[in-house]
DNA sequence: CTGAAAGCGCTTACAG
DNA sequence: CTGAAAGCGCTTACAG
């Protein structure tokens, strides 16, 4: 027999304000409020911290929290009117350290501010999914970590913004679209041409530096600016050898560059390298042929990674301001909530830091004039 | 004015059956079946894939579907009954790279098996905030992976217990009350003491294996029983120098301890580290000291990272099988949700697997007997 | 084959 | 100061 409403709400009524034993595990404000023997709502009103409570009721209510470590259930909470406290972090993998390093400061920050980070990995497969898994558990906003496939990239911040879903792309320069949060890669090669330039290098070999990437344009436009400052020709002093290796492994890619390098007459003093794995390979094949480090070279890397400790002497990089890059991308989007999508996406450039070690010094006498 | 329940419902029904032109953004079933001109129930099925609807009326749901890009609150959907689809995935951190490996792999195969994963990290602070968290979004399972305060771990897993909640913890060996998954460690020490015994070796050198950790002395009582298989007094063939330094970054520790040896007249023919660094560290400070490799002394590391590949040559190690790891913790995780919480909680081991490089390598004679 | 109604676990006006 | 009732967005018996 099923009961008419009415009957059914004083069935429940009858048996709300009886103190019961304590249930294995209380699933419900009801279930909890009968177990403390107060209405819903008064337990609902502690647990908020809402004004206008007798003291013995909010003691009541805690003491009970801590016995039985009650919980409110999140999804209903949100359900009622709260946000969801939810932010996608869609990564491009969770193998690259540095990005794995900026999504570890961005979880962090976010979950200071009391969101809940559902991170997703761009697996080939789930292009759709994934947006609309985000946008099915509610999320207040999504942040891109890493480098996509563009075409992809367009189509997911396309979906977030017909749905009115804040959103920020971080490291991928060159969407058009969204709004974005990037190193300065341009800066970067600046501030390593200038160092070295100021130790009398006056040629340069670039390592890995290549491909149809917007990160490989801005750094090249980067060292063709600092070069120009200086009144040097990029075509002249500027050597590349890429296109005689296959990439695979970076350590190995740099050794076999180095190879090349190391049996050259006209050699370049300094070497700029794509990355730290990539300078480390390079360097070690270097030092195993004779050539003192950064007595008969110098060599640079990228991304500051702890193995930049690993090598005697120890390499210079750049550092990519992690911390400072992942505070921006917070605040951005955060600041984004509850606020209309800007016609016009920023792009915010971040300041890299070079940090000098022992990989590079002064360029050789009889190597200056190159 | 306030309407009466059964006004405001006839008010509501009046509107449901007229299809309205397309919203800004869809965000219920209700507007959603208002725009299609169907019911929520209608609607429903049909985004449930249940039996007994006419084609027509599906036809007519999906392409709504595909032209709104409506997805349906998840969260509303849990409330309704569904389970949260959520596991909580508690990390040590973000920063060691076997262990965001192993948060990778989880986190794809849980999300192949529909799981969103929640991450959370370790931080000193939120403590018990930590386990509340997963509890208020309901996570069908909680899995720790790395290496915690056993006391903090404990509590933790006692209150997942107390909630029914089924957990698991990765690579913690030694956590009495939680069914566990982690690398037979012992395991792997003997396959490198039968490894490099078998090339000759007679007198090892251990570098970091130092501490009180439970993983640590799981790798000596390895050490100890290949030993004594082999007839051999562990007092007298082992030496350990972790003493002499204090650890601060592993390179630099198996630097050091490398420079310690290397002067040594009694020095080992062979090394076992803790870890990659700190192998590699030790590597190539004993080369930059004249000392070859594997021709001098044979050099063994932990983890088979990337970084093994950098060195000439490079770095025999023990692969910790972090794909199967994540294979088992995620059938067992998945295989308790919903069965009741098991009395003895199991402890498997993974087989770890010993990567043969060019660091390792035949015993020279005149040291063989040392 | 489809719709109206009840109910999941909350919160918040509204009444007392 | 506290409780009863409505309603968030869903799904699923129950009616038709």
């Amino acid at each position: 027999m099923r009961l008419a409403p009415a009957a059914a709400a004083q069935l429940k009524r009858r048996s709300v304000s009886r103190a019961a034993p304590r249930p294995a595990v209380i699933r419900s404000t009801a279930e909890f409020a009968r177990y403390v023997g107060l209405s819903r709502s008064a337990v609902s009103r502690v647990m908020n911290e809402q004004p206008g409570l007798r003291q013995a009721t909010i003691d009541r209510v805690r003491r009970a929290i801590a016995e039985t470590g009650f919980t409110p259930n999140a999804h209903a909470v949100h359900l009622r009117g709260k946000p969801s406290k939810m932010i996608g972090l869609c990564v491009e993998n969770l193998l690259t350290p540095s990005g794995v390093a900026k999504l570890s400061e961005l979880q962090e920050l976010l979950a200071a501010r009391g969101f809940t980070v559902l991170i997703e990995v761009d697996r080939a497969d789930g292009s759709r999914k994934l947006i609309e898994h985000f946008l099915s558990l509610r999320v207040q906003g999504v942040v891109f970590v890493g480098h996509f496939n563009p075409e992809l990239l367009g189509e997911r911040i396309a979906g977030l913004r017909r749905h009115g879903v804040p959103h920020l792309v971080v490291d991928h320069s060159g969407c058009a679209n969204a709004p974005t949060v990037t190193l300065d890669r341009g800066a970067a090669m600046e501030e390593v041409v200038a160092h070295l330039h100021g130790d009398g290098h006056r040629r340069f070999g670039l390592m890995g530096i290549s491909g149809a990437f917007q990160t490989v344009a801005d750094r090249l436009d980067g060292v063709r600016a600092a070069l120009r400052k200086r009144g040097l020709a990029f075509d002249r002093c500027v050597v590349a050898l890429d296109h005689l290796h296959v990439r695979t492994d970076h350590f190995e890619f740099g050794r076999l560059l180095a190879r090349e390098f190391a049996s050259r007459r006209d050699r370049p003093t300094a070497f700029i390298a794509v990355n730290d794995e990539t300078a480390i390979g390079a360097l070690l094949e270097f030092q195993s042929r004779g050539l003192r480090v950064p007595g008969d070279l110098s060599i640079v890397g990228f991304n500051n990674q702890t193995i930049c400790q690993m090598t005697t002497p120890a390499l210079t990089s750049v550092d990519q301001q992690i911390e400072r890059t992942a505070r921006m991308a917070t605040d951005l989007l955060i600041g984004a909530i509850d606020r209309p999508l800007p016609r016009l996406p920023a792009m915010r450039l971040i300041a890299p830091q070079l940090v000098v070690r022992g990989s590079t010094g002064p360029a050789q006498r009889r190597r200056a004039r190159g």
